[in-house]
DNA sequence: TGTACATCAGTGAACGCGCGTTCACTGATGTAC
DNA sequence: TGTACATCAGTGAACGCGCGTTCACTGATGTAC
């Protein structure tokens, strides 16, 4: 336990310390009760203050209300995927392959992180508007950023596609949804899934280059 | 409010006539009060009887527990995917344009039963096992249902098409996701979403009529 | 370094609330004769 | 048709429960001198 924020406590008291761990237990103890069964919205204060060993009052020390807590939650969402992202980009420079590369880099991820995509992706069409707007912030960025490298790859090619951020959404979209399934699929079925998925974005990225040929493209 | 079941009072005592019409209230309270910010999951049993102007003790006369009443939505949320199904081929026999007029269909429906597809969308993807098994049963009936369109689309006019199944799956996926979003959004973004839409599955369909192609299909 | 005071994370008692569910009931509707 | 009995949708009182939130407190940690 102790020395798991060792970069960051330098500069702390011992008092401030134990805070950020009392915090850390929290949002851990949100994220462990989540499961297939149970979203974010089915959460207690009391619930989550007892698993984290806490009295509920003192829940209060830390955020103002149970959401506070999720938007938290979503944050570190955010950043496992720019983590993914950056994690997909230096394989596929590796192992070429971007589609089926991106494909296990994602399902790996969603593994290691279970809960926290699980929240991410019940959340994202959720009930509570501040944690849609959150996830789609977060997802935005996502897609944006597919959408530069698909630009990128493309050019490098010579093979332009159709609306690269279109084409990045779609993508997004069939991911997100295949990940939630694969969540709470056994391993052969996540198999399944891969490959699913995997044709799925070829025949998306195959009909862009070809709408793009088609309509007057820049191939020789 | 007589009549709105005539076609079926003709064999019911008035007593169970009434029953169903209390029946119904009670579906229709339950509906009334979805909205982007209130899921299935957040309504109470006493809200709902209260809404539906009966006592609480009086909703068990109906259905077990809530999620029974939900389940029931579910049916006739079945129900509705069936017909805006049978109204697209009968547009698209008249007016070809598949992908056009299915959207467009789409989008009409998704407008007139605004609360019960917000139940269908939300709770496929929700926290109850029961919800999700049987949305996930209507939505497979419909994809399989899609697949054959597709099958015979591609075979009439001498396209082959990869997998059509997975096809469907992509599109139907697709199709929910933008769904959900267009639900909330203003006649503008409606537009927008449905222009996106169409390209999307454009892709898709284009995308795997050149992977069919490419991988030795019977196209001459 | 030692002392006096300030800060503040964590606490336990207490509150009022809406919930799901049970129960014994009522009285209109339906049925058997 | 008229009568006596059965059915059963709808009721109101009552229950125990877990919830979120308030409050005044405690005592260890931090700080000023």
């Amino acid at each position: 336990m102790r020395g798991f924020d060792s970069r960051w406590s330098v500069n702390l008291s011992s008092r401030a310390e134990q805070k950020l761990r009392t915090r850390r237990s929290l949002m851990d103890a949100a994220l462990a009760q989540l499961s297939a069964d149970r979203g974010f919205g089915s959460l207690s204060l009391r619930e989550v203050a007892r698993e984290a060993g806490i009295a509920p009052t003192s829940f209060y020390r830390h955020f103002a209300e149970l959401d506070e807590l999720g938007l938290a939650l979503v944050d570190e969402g955010g950043v496992a995927l720019r983590q993914l992202m950056r994690q997909a980009r230096k394989r596929i420079a590796r192992d070429g392959s971007a589609i089926s590369t991106s494909v296990e880099t994602f399902m790996e991820y969603l593994g290691n992180n279970a809960n926290l995509f699980r929240l991410m992706l019940r959340e994202r069409t959720g009930v509570s508007k501040p944690f849609r707007t959150a996830i789609k912030a977060e997802i935005d960025h996502f897609v944006t950023e597919l959408a530069d490298d698909l630009s990128r790859f493309a050019d490098e090619q010579n093979k332009p596609l159709a609306d690269a951020r279109l084409v990045a959404e779609a993508m997004v979209t069939l991911v997100f949804n295949q990940g939630a399934e694969a969540l709470d699929a056994n391993t052969r079925e996540r198999e399944e899934l891969k490959t699913k998925l995997k044709t799925e974005l070829r025949m998306i990225l195959v009909g862009s280059q070809t709408l793009a040929t088609r309509s007057g493209g820049k191939k020789s």
